[in-house]
Order: structure tokens, then C-alpha cells, then sequence
DNA sequence: ATGGCCAATATGATTGGA
């Protein structure tokens, strides 16, 4: 089972992309953030052809998270609980289920937070501390589950081209890589991390300063497993060659495979 | 962080992104 997350920065601008990344790829469970929209607006019969069931939360403008899945949904639920004055359509949490159980996929996009002088850092770390929150919840369950998406937090210097020059952004700050760390003490694995130790690995480039061509990335996309979803990761990888094409998002899709059948 | 960006909006200047 392949489960996927990319940040496509406008869906109706990339729908293009995303068709032929599905094609490609064709993962079971796609996680999208940054689909700036509102539902009505959503492109769903594209990729209704496809196979998928589709289910969003989108807003106007901003934000917006959509869950694609070519397993039925048995249930979806949007919003992150914890504060029910935040509006930003940031969460979107899907159970699919295959032959063997179910799984849970939290489809999340997480605040920015720069500058970090103004009230949005405060919000990201508040935002992060429910998702942990939410984690510890979930988790004693005992069911396989995953947080994937954008998180906007660089977790070590090997995941950035220029540790130095990050280090008083939102991204980079130790209060965000601290409430990072925590989602991995409590017992979450980073996928990416569980298959290589391979530096300088991104899943963003600035549009700006020819950061694509020099390299110049980080790595924010994440794909974090619950114990019992970790126990059937075969792979994972970073599908870095869509940053090269035509009216390219500036993030790239990110998978992992995991295997639920018997051992 | 920046050699020059990108997307949405009753739209051509502003806001947000990272």
C-alpha cells in the first residue's frame, strides 16, 4: 500500500501534474496541501477517473487539504481538535481500509510561522502542540496510522542546504525541532529517515534565486508512522524529478510502501 | 537566504508562502 503527500501549491494550477504524478506513481492514498480553494472548486472528476474517492476541506485563498484515496473512505474529519477558533482549513483525517484492517491518514499543513516576532510563530507552536495532542491519542489505539504532509519544520542541519542561514526561521527554530522531536519520542518514525541517511534529500525549493538549479532545498514534507504502521514499511522516497518539470509546484511528492500482509 | 518567484484576489497592488 502506497501512501503519498505533496504539497501542490494551488491544485487547479497543477492539476496537470498531478494527473501525470498519479499515472506515474499511483499511489493508494495521496495526502494534498495548499489546494487554495473552496470543495465546490475542487477538480474531482479529473481524478475520479482515476480511481480515486476524493474528500476535501478547503478554504478560499489559503490553505486547503484534500485526501485521495482508491480505497473507500469509512470515515473523514476535518480540523485538528484543540482550539475551535482556528478556521484554517489545515486537517483532513481519512480511514481507509484494505484486506487486511484499516488505516488511519491525517492529511495536515502546518503553520509557517516567519517571522517569528509576530503572532504566527505562536500559532505554529500551539498548532504543533495539538498535533501532539492528537498523537498521543491516537496511538493508544494501537492502530497503524500516519501524519503526513507539510510540516514546515527543517528536523536536523542535514536537512538543509545552509544550516547557518536558517537559523532564526520559523522552520529551523529549536522550540519547532523540539516539538518535532517529540512527535518521534513518543514513538513515530520518520519514514523518509527509516530507509536512508543520505544528506542534502529535499522536498522543497524556493522559486526564487535559482534555488532549484544550485540545490538550495529542505526538507519539510513528512511522512511519520505510528509503531504498527512502521512495522510494514518496505520503502519510501522522495519523487524529486517533479520539481524539474513545466509550472512546477516548489514542493515534491514524497511515499512510502507499506505492507499489510502477512510476514 | 535570495541573481530575477508564484498564486489568488472583484485584479494590476497586496498578501501569503518558506
Amino acid at each position: 500500500m502506497r501512501i503519498a503527500t505533496w504539497n501542490v501549491n494551488s491544485v487547479r494550477q497543477r492539476l496537470d501534474q498531478l494527473l501525470v504524478w498519479l499515472k506515474e506513481r499511483s499511489p493508494d492514498v495521496v495526502c494534498l496541501q495548499e489546494i487554495k480553494c473552496v470543495d465546490d472548486a475542487f477538480p474531482r472528476e479529473p481524478i475520479e477517473a482515476l480511481g480515486y474517492n476524493v474528500a476535501t476541506h478547503g478554504q478560499k485563498t489559503f490553505n486547503g487539504v484534500a485526501l485521495l484515496s482508491k480505497l473507500p473512505f469509512e470515515e473523514v474529519r476535518p480540523q485538528l481538535a484543540g482550539d475551535p477558533e482556528d478556521l484554517h482549513a489545515r486537517f483532513l483525517e481519512g480511514v481507509v481500509s484494505h484486506g487486511r484492517g484499516t488505516l488511519r491518514v491525517a492529511c495536515l499543513y502546518l503553520p509557517n510561522g516567519n517571522p517569528p516576532q509576530t503572532e504566527k510563530y505562536p500559532y505554529k507552536l500551539k498548532w504543533m502542540d495539538r498535533l501532539l495532542a492528537y498523537s498521543k491519542e491516537r496511538l493508544k489505539s494501537e492502530e497503524p496510522f500516519v501524519l503526513a504532509g507539510d510540516f514546515n519544520v527543517i528536523p536536523t542541519p542535514e536537512d538543509v542546504y545552509n544550516p547557518q542561514a536558517w537559523l532564526g526561521d520559523a522552520l529551523f527554530l529549536p522550540p519547532t525541532r523540539e516539538r518535532f522531536q517529540a512527535l518521534i519520542n513518543i514513538g513515530l518514525t520518520d519514514a523518509f529517515r527509516a530507509v536512508s541517511d543520505e544528506p542534502r534529500q529535499y522536498t522543497f525549493w524556493d522559486y526564487q534565486a535559482g534555488a532549484w538549479p544550485k540545490n538550495n532545498g529542505i526538507r519539510i514534507d513528512h511522512l511519520l508512522l505510528s509503531p504498527q504502521a512502521s512495522d510494514r514499511l518496505v520503502d519510501a522516497g522522495i519523487d524529486r524529478h517533479v520539481r524539474g518539470w513545466e509550472k512546477a509546484s516548489d514542493h515534491v511528492p514524497i511515499w512510502a510502501d507499506l505492507d499489510f500482509n502477512n510476514r
